[in-house]
DNA sequence: TGAAATGTTGGGGCG
DNA sequence: ACGCCCCAACATTTC
């Protein structure tokens, strides 16, 4: 004998409160089974050894999972591929709908609309919910209906579409109660799905910090300092609302929400221009001559460039998952203007070790890096390392923490000339556009 | 959310 | 006294 369920499917959305495809499931008068998927197709493609970003997931869902079980309910975790997982489930149980959370990378869209389908012809319905964005999709776009290309046309616009209602919480702790009455179950371990424990199971924590949001535009720039929120990870995987951080935004400070409205135009950006998950937003620097030296790139994922700056950032990111943010531009545009090395190989690499990878702003950032993006540093502004260096780390803090041995025989000179490199960057950049054009031309 | 090159201004030394 | 030069400081332009 089987009751009639609804299932929510946790995706990037890992929280019980202000949830807005749980507060739907619960309030749909069926009986909520809560469920989470391993991806085993994505996690193949990934090293085995630890794994810093599975682990934080598994310790969420582990919270998330004791919490239900407090209240007689239970997580159901699987490791498998999301079709084949809730064609399962629909078969075992008497599914009426699935509720999920929208999610707007194209390989997520492509699977949700492979499950959409699926639930379909099964006639079960999927419902789904903005909930990791204030604004979504067409909700902030120009008068005429089209994306915006300009940031701060976007922030404006962003602006004065907010209003109360869209930053109100879902009251999702209310209905705890219509979380389906089952035994527990257990989640796979980290060992079954080819990890190892790290070891190390501290992360940074989801709380806003106020007193450095406050003077967020004084200290975001030194990197010796805890002067960033550090929740990026955080907004990656839900375990903060961003409804939550944003009324708070607005609360304390208008530079600091300016940040989670680049987030939003950068996701914007990828779902009203899915091409530049490989390719540039401005298809003119398509035409670039990178060097791609892979000698180089060594250098630069290891940090042994010679420049102390750059070479800091990427062994802090070696060792924590994390890069200041002032470091990332430093070090993306060293690789990019000095090393004239593809920004994707960058960005792979970033995508590869950072915590708080999240693919619209890692692929946005890069771009606005390479010049190649929507508003996008114009592709002359070449960063001198030592001078961002004396600006953002005069008293070397920074650097002495990650790169110990600078200014010693042990610590290599610089791989490239600053001044060679400046004038190599800009004719490359240069020639890649009258390249773009008189192809242009050719084509009238 | 640059940096370098170039231009302008104005104070002070000096003949 | 005055013009000239030097050059630092600041502003503008260019990449």
């Amino acid at each position: 004998m089987q009751v009639p369920i609804v299932l929510f499917w946790f995706r990037r959305d890992l929280r019980l409160t202000d949830n807005a495809g749980l507060y739907h499931a619960l309030t749909s008068g069926f009986p909520v089974l809560p469920i989470f998927i391993f991806d085993q197709e994505i996690l193949d493609q990934f090293p085995s050894g630890p794994d810093r970003r599975v682990e934080f997931i598994h310790q969420t869902l582990s919270g998330i999972s004791q919490e239900l079980q407090a209240l007689g309910s239970t997580l159901v975790v699987k490791y498998g591929k999301p079709l084949e997982v809730l064609q399962t489930l629909t078969e075992q149980c008497e599914v009426r709908a699935v509720y999920a959370n929208h999610d707007y990378e194209p390989a997520a869209i492509a699977r949700d609309q492979k499950v959409a389908n699926f639930l379909e012809e099964k006639g079960i319905a999927f419902r789904t919910f903005k909930d990791q964005v204030i604004f979504e999709k067409k909700e902030v776009v120009k008068d005429n209906g089209t994306p915006y290309r300009v940031f701060g046309a976007y922030r404006k616009k962003w602006m004065s579409t907010l209003s109360d209602f869209y930053l109100s919480s879902y009251p999702t702790e209310k209905y705890r109660q219509n979380f389906l009455q089952t035994d527990t179950q257990p989640i796979p371990s980290l060992e079954s799905m080819g990890f190892t424990p790290s070891g190390d199971t501290l992360f940074p924590p989801a709380q806003l910090p106020e007193t450095i949001i406050r003077t967020y535009e004084f200290t975001r720039d030194l990197p010796a300092l805890a002067g960033t929120s550090r929740l990026g990870l955080h907004l990656r995987f839900g375990t903060v609302s961003a409804r939550e951080l944003t009324r708070k935004a607005v609360e304390l400070n208008s530079v600091w929400l300016g940040e989670l409205i680049w987030r939003e135009f950068f996701m914007m950006i990828l779902f009203h221009f899915p091409h530049v998950a490989s390719r540039p937003f401005n298809l003119e620097y398509e035409h670039m001559a990178w060097i791609n030296q892979e000698d180089q790139f060594e250098r630069w994922c290891n940090g042994t460039t010679g420049y102390p700056i750059v070479d800091a950032g990427m062994r802090e990111l070696n060792a924590t998952g994390f890069m200041h943010n002032r470091v990332r531009m430093i070090a993306a545009s060293f690789l990019v203007k000095h090393l004239l090395i593809d920004y994707r190989w960058g960005e792979a690499y970033f995508a590869q070790k950072l915590l708080d990878y999240d693919m619209a702003a890692n692929n946005g950032n890069w771009q606005w890096c390479a010049g190649t993006g929507c508003d996008a540093a114009p592709y002359f502004r070449v960063f001198n390392p030592e001078t961002q260096a004396k600006k953002f780390d005069k008293h070397k803090e920074y650097i002495k923490k990650w790169v110990p041995e600078v200014g010693t025989s042990a610590y290599p000179s610089p791989m490239v000339d600053h001044a060679f490199s400046r004038e190599r960057a800009l004719k490359t950049y240069k020639a890649a556009l009258n390249k773009a054009r008189g192809i242009a031309e050719d084509n009238r």
